[in-house]
DNA sequence: GCCTTAAGTTTACACTGCGTAAAGCAATCT
DNA sequence: AGATTGCTTTACGCAGTGTAAACTTAAGGC
């Protein structure tokens, strides 16, 4: 009923979907479906038709950015780094950029995993995925001798993911005023500290 | 209406804002004002006697809950440490505590913060607070010379306070499976490293 | 003892947003 | 022509918030 047999035409699905996303970065997560039908250009029902209900339309909603997004290009650049640092500061410019583009989303799904069982298991999918990226690039680091004797890969893989939650990201650039630039230079300066061996800092 | 002039009875006041806690901290953000009321031996109209609405509970909460924490104290602890590293080993300790008392209640209010002005506010004031004691940790650190050159005071304050934030620790501690000690241990190495002088991180 | 005020209860109701149901309409397939 | 698909329209049930008004109970003033 959910995944993947989908109802009706797909270019309808994606309005929908988009124009969910474009209310959420307005209203947050007390957006209506009566307006996202309005937005779309759609009848309420149509949603339903379409999604089941309001929580399935946000896990699609996930799915929809994730696919819209890309990641694999910017992922390969990343690995594409000929040394730690560089990976970690190429790493921090994906983050930069990424999480400006799924802020007001991520926002939303956070604080509703808690609360919704279809929801959180599509927001946990999207992090596991994330600390799986962060664990092989930490992986790298180890195999090139670069990772400070301090850690082990898992603990910081675990460290790095979870200090580039959107959480703080949101909190310097939102609130606190950091630029991109700023964000980008300082994390991937704290990160390169905190994780690569005293010789080869950068 | 809100502030200062509290209508009734403190005790009755009191027993709502417990039974708030105790409520959010099992159901989140969809916890109804009815169920409040039931566990607080009251009825519903006493809590918009009391509170006005629904939001001014809360932000009634985040007061509630300041205040019943106590930080002076652990803060004195903190400020107490004679070399830097060992300030942030405590600050850490003091985080670990003191996340997983207000962790569900920090939930709801961060989630919650951008659709609702009144939340907002107490909760940003919570939060420059809190930036406010790091800024003053990083501070001397600066002055003992033990504050890495790479790092400007505020820098360090912001980064050392943004991950340090609730959101990292719920997710290491409740997604990832770290233990406390494991928190209070990995995050102290890691502030070390990156925020203190090579010269002595202990 | 009587009056007043404060604190809280009870009942009732309006409003909003979610979700469901059913009938109808238009286009397309066969 | 008949059936299916995609969507609309209208209608309704339900839960939770917030408001209003009338009633109860207890404490204080004098």
């Amino acid at each position: 009923m959910s995944s993947g047999d989908a109802y009706g035409d797909p270019e309808t699905r994606r309005r929908i979907l988009e124009a969910t996303r474009e209310l959420i970065s307005k209203h947050g997560s007390d957006l209506r479906l009566g307006d996202v039908a309005d937005r779309a250009g759609v009848s309420r029902q149509t949603i339903y038709l379409h999604f089941g209900d309001r929580t399935h339309l946000l896990v699609a909603l996930v799915r929809h950015m994730d696919e819209s997004l890309d990641l694999g290009e910017s992922l390969a650049h990343v690995r594409a780094a000929d040394n730690s640092s560089e990976a970690i500061a190429r790493t921090m410019e994906l983050h930069s950029s990424f999480s400006a583009a799924i802020d007001s989303v991520a926002l939303v799904l956070e604080s509703a995993q808690y609360e919704d069982e279809a929801l959180s298991t599509a927001w946990r999918d999207r992090m596991r995925f994330r600390l799986g990226v962060h664990r092989d690039l930490v992986q790298r680091m180890a195999d090139c001798g670069d990772l400070a004797d301090t850690w082990t890969v898992d603990a910081a893989a675990d460290l790095f993911y979870a200090v580039t939650l959107p959480g703080p990201w949101r909190e310097l650039t939102r609130e606190l005023g950091w630029s991109d630039e700023q964000y980008i230079e300082g994390m991937s300066g704290f990160l390169q500290r905190a994780l690569l061996s005293d010789t080869d800092e950068g």
